[in-house]
DNA sequence: CTGTTAGCGCATTCAA
DNA sequence: TTGAATGCGCTAACAG
C-alpha cells in the first residue's frame, strides 16, 4: 500500500490534490458529487492529514506546550488534567515537559516548544531564571499559580488567601500562630502575616517551620519537620498554616506520632485543596482549577489569536477556605 | 527581524543552507571555519531549528504518544513521570492524551498520534474496543500495564501478585477472604483465588466488595464500599485484598468510622504501591514502575528502529509485596 | 467549481 | 569541502 498522502486520496476519488484539500478543511466550493467520493475514500482507507505538513504550511501546530515543575503534588496533576480536557476541546494537543525545578531543564522544554511550533505555552516556572527570554518569544506564555511580571499570569490570590487563614484563626481564638514553607517572601506568609498584625498579634519567627527549598517530597518534607519538633521539644503556637496540603500533610502525621493532638491541640489548614486534603479531612484553600485552567485558556487563545499584544494581565482569583475536621 | 531559518543564519554566517544543515546535524566534511562562523550566528540569535519542517522531511517526529485512562489514581502519575524523564534522555517528547476510560476519545488520540507522526505509541488501554484496529498501523505501539494480545505489552504479573497476597494471608493464619474490585475476572482476583484454592480454602462471592466499572475516583468508590458495609452488615472475611491503593484508602476510612480496627480485625493489602500507600502505610504490591517504563522504551526503541517486526512480546515483571501497618 | 502552481523549512543527492 | 536543486505533504492563491 502506497503512503496515504493527499495525493494518494486524489488519485482514487478522481480529483486533484486541492480539492481533497477543500474538502478536508471544510472549504465551500466543493461539488457534492466530488465532496462525497471524497469523503468515502477517505473513511475507506482511513486517512489522516499529516499535522507535520500542516504544521509547516501554517505555521501553526494547534499544540500548546505545558511545563510543569513538579508533579508529586496532586495539585499538578489535577492542573494537567484539567488543562488536557480544556485543550482538547477547542482542538488543542498538550506537549508536556517537567522541569523538575531546574532552570536549564526549563530552558531546554521551552526550546524545545519553539522548535515544535507550538502555539502557545503553559508554565509554572522555576524561577525567574528564565521569565526574561522567555517574554522576549514570539509565543505566547502564560504563567499559572505565580505572579511573573513581564508575563500574563493567572493564579490565586496567595496574599488574601493567608489573610483569610489569618482571621479564621483569630476568630477562633488563637493568640500564637505557626507556619510551614519553604520562603518567608512567600505571599502566602505575607498575607497570613498582614492578617495577625493587622489584629493585634505578631508572628513569631521560631514558629516558622522552614523547609529546604529542596524538600519536594513527602519523605524530605516530613525529615525537615522532624528536625524541627526534635529541636524545640514543645510547640509555641496552637495554629498552623502550611504552604500546601503535603506539608499539612506530613505535619498532622509526625504530630501523631507524638501525640499532638489536631485539631484539638493545633488546628491546622493546607494549601491547594487536593484531594488529599480531602481524604484525610485537612482544612484548606481552595484551588479552583478548572476556572484557572478555563481563564488560562481563555487568555491564552486570545493572544494566540490577536498578534497585537496589549499589555500582560495579571489575574488573581479568590481563594476560599475549606474546612474540614483538621481545624 | 526575519524569520529565523536555515536561509536566514546561511546569509550571516555567509555559507549556504545545506552547510547550515550540515553544522546542525554534525556532518562530517564542513570547514573548520565555516562551522565556527555558523555556530556563533546561531547562538547569537538563538536559532532553533523547525521539528515541522523536519517531521516532515525525515518522517520521524521523535515524539512518543502517550495515551492513559485516567490521571486519578497516582500510579498513573507516577507512570507519566517515569516515561517523560526515560523518553527525554533519549530525545523524544510526550504527547499526553487522557482517554478517561472513553474507546471513542481513546481512537481520537491514536488519530492524533498518527497525524503527528508520533515515532512510537505507549498505551493503557480503555480495554479490548481499539486494539486490533492499532495493531494494524505501522506505528509501533506498546500497552502498559495489562496485556492486551497481538500488541507488546508491558505489566506486572497480577496473576502473580494475586498468589502472593493469597498466600502471605494464608501464612498469616487467616481463613476468610474478601477482595474489592470492578471485574471478577481480572487476573488479581484470579490468582488470589487460585492461592486459596490451592491451599484448601474457598473464595465466597459474598466477600467480593465489587465497586461500578464507573466508579473511578474516591468519591465513589467510597459510595460503593458504604453500600457494601450497609448491606453487609458484619463482615464475613478477616483479611483483604484491593484493586489498588485508592481502594485500600477508602476501605480502611470507612471501616475506621466503624469502629472496625485495622489491622486488628482486618488486614488489609492493596495494590501499585502508590505514595497513598506509604503515606497511609497501606501493606501493597509494588510496582517497580522505574524498571516497567525503562523495558517499555527499550521495546519501543528497538521497534522504533527495526523495521522488521518480530514477534510481540509479552513482559510480566514480578511483584513484590510491600508490607506496612495494614496487614 | 476545479486544477495548476508556488512555497512552508529542512535534509539530502548530485555536481562542482 | 561546498552550493544548487529537489521534494517531504500540505494550504492557498491564481487562473481557468
Amino acid at each position: 500500500m502506497n503512503k496515504l498522502t493527499m495525493k494518494e486520496i486524489a488519485k482514487l476519488a478522481n480529483v486533484s490534490q486541492s480539492t481533497v484539500s477543500r474538502v478536508i478543511n471544510g472549504n465551500t466550493g466543493v461539488n457534492e458529487e466530488a465532496m462525497k467520493r471524497v469523503l468515502q475514500v477517505i473513511e475507506e482507507v482511513g486517512y489522516v492529514p499529516n499535522k507535520a505538513a500542516q504544521t509547516l504550511k501554517k505555521s501553526q501546530s494547534n499544540i500548546i506546550g505545558v511545563c510543569l515543575t513538579e508533579t508529586y503534588n496532586p495539585y499538578f496533576v489535577e492542573l494537567v488534567d484539567a488543562l488536557e480536557s480544556e485543550a482538547r476541546k477547542i482542538g488543542y494537543s498538550i506537549l508536556l515537559h517537567n522541569s523538575k525545578h531546574n532552570p536549564i531543564t526549563e530552558w531546554e522544554s521551552i526550546q524545545n516548544f519553539i522548535a515544535r511550533q507550538v502555539d502557545g505555552i503553559i508554565l509554572v516556572p522555576t524561577g525567574e531564571y528564565n521569565i526574561q527570554r522567555i517574554s522576549k518569544l514570539a509565543i505566547p506564555t502564560i504563567v499559572m499559580t505565580q505572579n511573573r511580571k513581564p508575563l500574563d499570569s493567572v493564579g490565586l490570590d496567595h496574599m488574601k488567601a493567608g489573610k483569610i487563614v489569618g482571621e479564621k484563626f483569630i476568630h477562633a481564638g488563637h493568640k500564637t500562630f505557626g507556619y510551614v514553607g519553604t520562603n518567608p517572601d512567600d505571599d502566602k506568609f505575607l498575607g497570613y502575616k498582614s492578617a495577625l498584625y493587622e489584629n493585634g498579634f505578631s508572628f513569631d519567627l521560631k514558629n516558622y517551620i522552614q523547609l529546604e527549598e529542596t524538600s519536594k517530597n513527602n519523605f524530605l518534607m516530613r525529615r525537615d519537620i522532624e528536625d524541627y519538633l526534635n529541636k524545640v521539644k514543645s510547640l509555641d503556637f496552637t495554629c498552623l498554616f502550611t504552604n500546601n496540603d503535603i506539608m499539612a500533610l506530613e505535619f498532622m502525621k509526625a504530630a501523631r506520632e507524638r501525640n499532638i493532638k489536631v485539631p484539638e491541640d493545633i488546628s491546622v489548614i493546607g494549601f491547594d485543596d487536593t484531594y488529599l486534603a480531602k481524604i484525610m479531612g485537612i482544612s484548606s484553600i481552595h484551588q479552583p482549577i478548572e476556572e484557572m485552567v478555563k481563564t488560562t485558556i481563555d487568555i491564552l487563545v486570545d493572544r494566540m489569536e490577536n498578534e497585537v499584544s496589549s499589555e500582560s494581565v495579571q489575574i488573581k482569583l479568590d481563594p476560599t477556605l475549606i474546612e474540614r475536621m483538621s481545624s
